[in-house]
DNA sequence: GATGAATGAGATTTCATTCAT
DNA sequence: CATGAATGAAATCTCATTCAT
């Protein structure tokens, strides 16, 4: 390994240990209330380290939304490779990879909808931009694979695969935003787990055939 | 009409114009980058004004769900008081529901996800605070009693009504900002009718006996 | 009496009014953190209607001042009118006098201390500022008056009677400024009369011959 | 000297830079008068940086009285310290102390009146309110047992020692604050050394055995 | 005269960002 | 590289004052 590649190593490193403090200080306060100081602290760096990593706040945030966009791929691919053995246990490995991504982030899925403006957009890298876009693109393509197979199969209805991958991370993430909104302003238990199972059975009982 | 009445009324007509003017500006640039000031002159009014009829910033934004979620009670009731006639059509009654409630307020929804931290909930006066929940309550409630009717004539698979509701509204608010967002990130064209349509499809078949 | 002198005898009684909610908020609050509106609230009036009466919030404040100097100047009248008696008796007079103004508008006297700054004063219209200025030193004459009876008397110790009149009114906002700001910030039992009291002992004796 | 010895004498050295000019301005327009911006430009410095070293406007303000508090009790302790001779030697020292104080800070004791307010008070951190109250009683402690002693030897009257010392500082705050107030309303000139003198005569004469 | 809604200038305060060390 | 004090622009918010009714 040359000093090149151990520095770059380096570097990826405090990268990660700064967006693992955001991560906690967005999640806690949401976009707008944390401050870089908040977050510098919680990473125990100081406010000027952030900016030799991030070129600014807004980026930052959506760099956030990279991270759990790539685990979410990598999930998704270990389900497509999995040899295919019967529908149900698919859609099963599905929910679980789709349950995993909300565990490694409850809510980036409010991070990824922050970046609805063209305020905000506009305040980030072309590079970043880019990598988010083709990378959210292809995710949905890998899901929706699964289900084009599963089509073709004759196992699923008959229903253009976009839409139904679409559909189903619209459930997921509609579903951890709901419910976690639920909990914080009434203050109630944590039925995420449970209403998400009770959707794979009515989202499963909708597409799979009789 | 008294005086008072009609004073009342007037106010009430302020409130209003304020929510439009603010829900145009947080729709097109987001809680954090919108200022009070663009707010003011989008409304016409002065900065000043706008604190005559909120509290402050954060209490503007929650207003704004408030609202939406008024309307989403009036369109479910509706559907509530009309007669029974057969499932399938009852669960379009509720479709055409949501979708009306989308079109009242496309981008909203995204301020009810904002609410989630304790940082904006402190900036919110009591009254608001409980206004927001019994109703978001209430409007559940409404939609649960529909699934509860469905389940006991035996025409719904047997599930909680209550989490068939979630389920149903996190559906439908998962789609709107999914569809929103890529629309917004990758600029492609809307969909969401589409997949409002097929999502309900996937749905309805999934609850439905047989 | 004509219908102008009602007239003005009606604007005067609004004006009294005015300045005695005055008087109130202001005690409460001090000067920067009351508002006209919490003044105009307090007289049961609009905050237009006071500007009918004060040309601003300066003017409004700087006439609670008139007002105490010119119960002071009624006081110290009434005492240098009395028949005179003895020395000690008529010290005796004077503190009971200076009791009643503190009395009639404790924390007034802070607010007389509240002008000092050209700031301020540049918002006073000239005339009010005169009058203040002639009552204020008018005042002080009466007070050395008393004195200075004395001292030709033989009963005062000899010095200038304009500084003992100086002296005592000093002692006497002081006492009231300090006790006031004791009870207000320890908040200690009000100790002021007997302070007052003591105080008046001791100057009694540092003045008196033998 | 560590190094984070250094910083901490260079953050006072900062809030002292700031201190002083603030009573500059403090005491040309007073408080509600004077601006964060005055004060910054005045300290040549950013406004924001003024909140690095006092949480608000009213914490700057009541800075100032734990300020003169302090310098007030160093004087004070010295003259306590002071072998006992005589007591009118020790009544001049007592004077010449107090003198000393004003010069260090002439205008700022209408400071700690501006503090009457429960509305300044309670935006005042815990830990300054306390010092102030703390200090403030020591230093009238401090000033007691001067007379304690007094009136143990049988030298001064015999009064409550604490009611003495809130008279003799009563005397001379009142005293600052009057001659002060004539010399800006009447423009006059400066008599504040001789009035002192004269008061503390009378007082001399009136606590003094004989 | 009285009102009180509206104003808008200006105040306080915040905080993303920079840059000298 | 890392720091963190300082910046200063810009935000939120206040409130004395006005003026149409």
């Amino acid at each position: 390994m040359g000093i090149r590649e151990r520095k770059e190593r380096e570097r990826e490193r405090r990268r990660q240990q700064i967006m693992v403090a955001a991560k906690r200080v967005f999640t806690d306060k949401g976009f707008s209330k944390a401050t870089m100081e908040d977050i510098a602290k919680e990473a125990e760096l100081s406010p000027g380290t952030l900016y030799l990593y991030f070129k600014n706040k807004d980026e930052l945030y959506a760099s956030l939304s990279l991270r759990i966009l790539q685990y979410l791929m990598i999930r998704l691919e270990h389900v497509n490779a999995e040899p295919f053995t019967d529908a149900a246990q698919r859609l099963n490995a599905l929910k679980e990879a789709m349950y995993d991504v909300y565990e490694f982030d409850p809510l980036i899925l409010i991070n990824m909808f922050h970046m609805q403006s063209s305020e905000t957009l506009k305040n980030l890298s072309a590079d970043l931009l880019k990598q988010i876009e083709s990378l959210s693109r292809n995710s949905l393509k890998v899901m929706a694979n699964i289900f084009e197979d599963g089509i073709r199969r004759n196992i699923f209805v008959d229903k253009h695969p976009t839409a139904i991958a679409d559909i189903l991370w619209s459930l997921f993430s509609g579903i951890v935003l709901w419910e976690t909104s639920k909990k914080i302003i009434n203050g109630q238990k944590d039925y995420l787990k449970e209403t998400f199972d009770t959707a794979f059975e009515i989202f499963s009982r909708g597409i799979l055939r009789n």
